[in-house]
DNA sequence: TTGCCATACATTGAACCACGAGGTATGATG
DNA sequence: CATCATACCTCGTGGTTCAATGTATGGCAA
């Protein structure tokens, strides 16, 4: 048989997708990333302060952030903005989401005539 | 301090609901339902045998699936049908589905007037 | 007739990621 | 002066998916 070949962590990496698609419009903190999350999809996703400072903290280390102290109003914050690595990483990420999107789309949608689930909700 | 709330286990069952949406089309077994998926999806999407049964048996004993036994050409195979339970669910799912890609496609298009992530591919 | 591969079922251990809870510290608000 | 929101961080847990492995049978070729 041909040797088994699955794709491995098929749909991981959303946060980070998310993440760096919102830094690429700008610096920004954590603190702020994650409200910007929960703000931007209407609560549909949000994602803990545990979630995002342990992806920042990758992505930095992996070169694909880079990072900023700056202190406003005495909050010392750390800002993140996107390296061309980071951009990469990017296109990659969001390619990868299309495909897996595109081909769970067109399952949904199917052959059916019965049920159609590939349509808008709303 | 506002109580957390994030939402759980944002998105998983993904085979879940490729399963109980193919099985929608008519009733299959197990191994099929594994190259289905896999020839369905162009290979984009292929999930093994380690996580096709453990879920097939989960929705049956759940009550979303039947199975019946059945040989052919002295193959035993063992049919899932979807019951109304099961429909009930796939509805369900699907819907979660459609509000997280929504949330995650819109936040990909974004406002930025640079790269824009959110088009199709190709 | 003896291998070998594809079919068809199943289980298991490890790996991974996201989650929630907790912890520190400061400024503003009452 | 106490409480809340800001702002950073880490750790343990848990749920999913993964690859590997196991069993058994049928078809096909050497």
């Amino acid at each position: 048989m041909a040797p088994r070949e699955t794709n491995p962590n098929f749909m991981n990496g959303v946060p980070e997708l998310l993440i760096l698609r919102l830094l690429e419009d700008g610096e920004m903190y954590g603190y702020e990333i994650v409200q910007a999350i929960r703000d931007r999809t209407d609560a549909v996703i949000a994602v803990g302060e545990g979630v995002v400072y342990p992806v920042l903290h990758a992505l930095e280390h992996a070169g694909a952030l880079k990072s900023r102290r700056k202190t406003v109003a005495g909050r010392s914050r750390i800002y993140y903005t996107v390296t061309k690595a980071g951009t990469r990483r990017l296109g990659d990420l969001a390619a990868q989401w299309t495909a897996l999107t595109g081909a769970i789309q067109k399952t949904l949608a199917g052959s059916g005539a019965g049920g159609r689930y590939g349509e808008a909700v709303s």
